[in-house]
DNA sequence: CTGTTAGCGCTTTCAA
DNA sequence: TTGAAAGCGCTAACAG
């Protein structure tokens, strides 16, 4: 690790003036081709990269962004990060990845430090909290995006899922197959998605003329134990409840788990749909109905909205809303598959 | 988006030289209490956070470092990651994640971005090149570590997995089990741990005076695609095989896919055993036995090792050595469990 | 204890 | 087409 070779130096090299060596590493013209090849030589020759940090101290332009997730390692948010991370490299630009660990007072804190990097932008997917202060801290960024959620204090670019209508269909589905008496593992309480979801589980009951059964509807923890549990106490409860719909695929396998137990026979007694389609859902058995959103597409979108706000296209609220697909496979077939 | 508040802002505020306003937030002594105090008032009314940027420039540090990872959306990689990102927070340090796509041109590309941006170091996660390019590049780094990895052409402080042992013990597990036919899905041919793992099979199967059959070891793709094909082949070619140890918990999940379709029942007609307990390794039916890796702990190892170079306590070429653990569910259950 | 001066490596502005 | 000067916001070294 010698000192770090500097504008200067490739400058001193070229024989030519440091604004010289700067007019040709931006590509800007009024630089004769002949300096300009002379000053390229130099700087292959001795590998000079140029300081990022003096970049963007000079025009306070950094080239870099701030994604802040609740858990990287929750399948939901590695395959957004892949999406935005993809579009980011392919645009230039580096991502900071900051885990607020599901902790709210960390995504205060991540982004005090994405402030003092002055990132160009930043990401957030699945922000927890909407506190005075997390409002305040992102003003002060120059862009922001929103993931799967919304602020209702102050409007930001956001990419949003189609909660209501994938849950509406994933119903529907259900209730093709003849079944009538459809349970709800309806996730957390303060669930943003959950409520949108709830809502599509609702529209489909009225839409079918059937009454909603308190009863059947169960909050639960969004991970498998959660639905493991709620499962279990709903279907005990209410033995005649022949389908699930829940909140997302791992409660889905929560519930086949409890449906194992319990000696239910996944789709005969209960049919089974989850939602989001992360990599887990293909693979359990049976394998799993579910709505599938396409997450990879998600973070690219944002990464595009936070992009057109970087170059000043201010685009106020713009929200781009993906559609859930319905993925049918074995604990939901389709009807015809069904052996009554 | 007002223009930044700077330093001598604060200064100016507060009635002192903006060099005392600096030593306010280094935490540095000779203030006195009640200039400080003072300071820090105007810090906190004004919401001033410091320049990154200058202070990098100024330092030559920048409490950032990259992180560079085939794939974020693999489970592997995204624990890992998520290790590495919580002890980088806790020790005041932002990652840059940098996905190679598992394209090797994308290696040396991130590389290069990371050195501009003056990363204090570089935390590599399955390097999939080793070229002089790569080489160089790596140099170039004031600190670097290596996960899952070694090169021989140049040592690096590093993160490695047992995987010799750890295949050792899986393969023992099933002779335990009374199975004396085992078969291998070796992985990717190419694969540093595959070797290794393949190292592990050769190893107890001597120990137990066993010979080598070549037909029983097959190499396959590490995904669930991969083993599907290989173990179908490998069981149709050589029925007498009766227990299988996987490159990985995805190539056994392919192979449990392929004892489905062949009728072999797991683990009566064939045992299997996987490496990495991912998350998904406990939610497959029937469960998966396999080698747990901690993923993690790995992260957490690796980013101490990169901060202990990085405060000039330079290791040469220590290397952390995790052993896994091998974690007995249904495909391959304890040996009374298993009836005859 | 506090302030002044001089960079860090680059871009921007202006002059030649 | 090129170069000189100033400044981005901070810290380090020195002087008081």
């Amino acid at each position: 690790m010698a000192r770090r070779i500097t504008i200067s130096d490739v400058a001193k090299l070229a024989g030519v003036s440091h604004q010289t060596v700067s007019r040709v590493i931006n590509n800007k013209p009024d630089v004769s081709p002949a300096t300009r090849q002379r000053v390229l030589e130099v700087i292959k020759k001795t590998g000079y990269r140029p300081s990022g940090l003096a970049r963007g101290l000079a025009t306070s332009k950094t080239a870099t962004i701030g994604m802040v997730v609740p858990d990287i390692s929750n399948p939901f948010f590695s395959d957004i990060a892949r999406g935005i991370e993809t579009t980011a490299y392919e645009r230039g630009y580096n991502v900071f990845l900051c885990n607020t660990n599901e902790e709210p007072e960390r995504e205060l804190e991540v982004l005090y430090s994405l402030e003092q990097k002055q990132v160009d932008g930043v990401i957030l997917c699945g922000l927890r909290q909407k506190t005075p202060a997390l409002l305040d801290a992102l003003e002060r960024f120059f862009a922001v995006v929103l993931v799967n959620r919304l602020l209702e204090e102050k409007t930001f670019p956001a990419v949003m899922i189609d909660n209501q209508t994938g849950a509406k269909e994933a119903v529907q589905h259900l209730l093709n197959l003849g079944r009538t008496n459809i349970g709800l593992l309806v996730g957390p309480a303060f669930s943003y998605s959950a409520k949108q979801r709830y809502q599509g589980y609702i529209e489909a009951m009225h839409n079918a003329g059937l009454p909603i059964q308190d009863g059947w509807i169960h909050n639960c923890i969004p991970t498998v134990e959660g639905g493991e549990q709620a499962a279990r106490v709903l279907l005990e409860a209410h033995p005649e409840v022949n389908a699930l719909f829940c909140y997302n695929d791992l409660v889905a396998v929560g519930a086949i788990q409890a449906c194992h137990a319990l000696q239910r026979k996944i789709p005969e007694d209960v049919a089974i749909i989850g939602f989001d389609d992360i990599y887990l859902a293909a693979l359990v058995t049976p394998a799993l109905t579910t709505c599938r959103v396409p997450l990879i597409e998600m973070g690219h979108h944002a990464m595009g909205l936070l992009l057109q706000q970087i170059n000043e296209k201010h685009l106020g609220s713009r929200v781009i809303t993906v559609t859930p697909q319905l993925i049918i496979r074995d604990s939901a077939p389709f009807a015809h598959e069904l052996t009554p």
